[in-house]
DNA sequence: AAGTGGTCTAGACCACTGC
DNA sequence: CAGTGGTCTAGACCACTTT
């Protein structure tokens, strides 16, 4: 069955967005994604099998994959097939952490993934900054998370977390928080994070954070603002991390 | 004329390192921009013609500028032709420069470039740290250019930029830098700058850059040290920036 | 109209994986 | 061995820019 038909039929009205055909083929499988219809982890069909279900050729699909790979969304592994990403996927741990110990200047040496221990959390009404940044109604809620988290010499940040109920329900029953929370929130909730938009400051100590972090009053942080932009477009997480800057650095990379 | 072959030739060696054509295709062209044989600004031949010299397929050729072009190595406009990138391109200016005012959440809505002032420079024999960056000799020299840069509400940043002398030559008969230095080494020098690893960390003002900033003593500021790299791989400039952060922030989006 | 890049197709062959 | 993605080709047609 030919989904996609770029034909221009005398009948039909102004065409008022024409598209490629590898760019309708690209959102109808990240529509797919997003559904939950193709799952973290699954093989896709072959791109044979795309390219006929979809009534384009098989160099359209192809092209359409190589998009998806390069945002990420998908894995191509040759002799096996086509998977959706999964966060635990070939070091994607590391795609969205830049935090790394002074020193570790090979970017061949791979940190290590800090591990998280939760402090405390809570659930209310969300304020009007939340509101703005989530996009939500007026008595929305959010849930808050406070942690720590560690590498093997010791803590290295302190940071919040901020998830709206409306996507993620109810976190009551839940003890805990995982420590790769975005594995969890495409596990438990289908919800895969795609981007995230990160905006970095220098700020000094509060005195509470420094006494975790084993620094002195006011001691110059990093402070790193970040919203999780989900395959649908929408903020699905708002972080505010403190991290010590005395032993650690934020890398980067620019092209 | 076929530069490029695939061939399995029987009397050939162990063929150490088999590479597809449009990666070998890539290579050639990198070739001719380190070489200066296509500089900034210049339009490379059409698709058909390169293809036609290397003795591959058009397509071929279109993958590998397609991945140039991804590198930001080359432009591409439709009905006119592929064109050498050139520092001052499309808002290339902005590929490196990351530092926002306070409130521009839009990257929709530019922020201004910032305007340089020099300070002072001198010429001397590298230091260790320097050697060990740019991998000089023992009594390789460099030049050191300290600026403050501002844009229309005042200062925000001090940085101070580190050139070997091996690569730029000699500075003293320049007056100025230009305020936009990686368009100078492509004019000047041949030498494009692919991309740059920057390292981010907070740090407390030192009272000479709080007074330039008129910040008051020990703020925090975010330190960004970035060594830039040319084409050859060779990194070709070491900066170290103090930017002021309570009015600006560094924003990124990973994907 | 001529020349460029952009899209799309169809088909061939190679390289890798797993049965 | 069959099935997958990876590479490469040849050719058609479209969209855009310049002359």
């Amino acid at each position: 069955m030919a989904v996609l038909d770029n034909s221009t039929s005398p009948i039909s009205p102004a065409r008022l967005e024409a598209q490629p055909l590898y760019v309708k083929a690209r959102n109808i499988m990240v529509d797919r994604l997003i559904s939950g219809q193709w799952r973290p982890g699954q093989m896709l069909p072959s791109e044979f099998a795309i390219a006929a279900e979809l009534g384009v050729s098989q160099g359209t699909v192809r092209k359409a994959l190589d998009d998806m790979t390069a945002e990420g969304l998908v894995v191509r592994r040759q002799g096996r097939g086509t998977f959706v990403a999964e966060a635990e996927d070939n070091s994607i741990l590391f795609r969205f952490y830049r935090l790394t110990p002074d020193g570790h200047q090979n970017s061949s040496s791979r940190p290590t993934f800090p591990e998280s221990k939760y402090l405390s959390r809570s659930e209310g009404v969300a304020t009007q900054q939340e509101r703005d940044i989530f996009n939500l109604q007026a008595n929305d809620r959010v849930w808050r998370f406070q942690r720590l988290r560690s590498n093997e010499d010791g803590p290295i940040l302190w940071e919040q977390l901020v998830l709206p109920s409306r996507y993620f329900g109810d976190f009551s029953k839940q003890t805990q928080l995982p420590n790769n929370v975005y594995q969890f929130y495409s596990t438990n909730y289908g919800i895969i994070v795609a981007k995230v938009n990160e905006q970095l400051k220098a700020v000094s100590a509060p005195d509470d954070v420094a006494e975790m972090l084993h620094l002195p009053k006011s001691a110059p942080l990093l402070e790193i603002d970040r919203r999780a932009i989900a395959l649908n477009d929408r903020v699905v997480e708002w972080r505010r991390s403190l991290c010590r800057s005395d032993t650690m650095h934020y890398r980067n990379e620019l092209k």
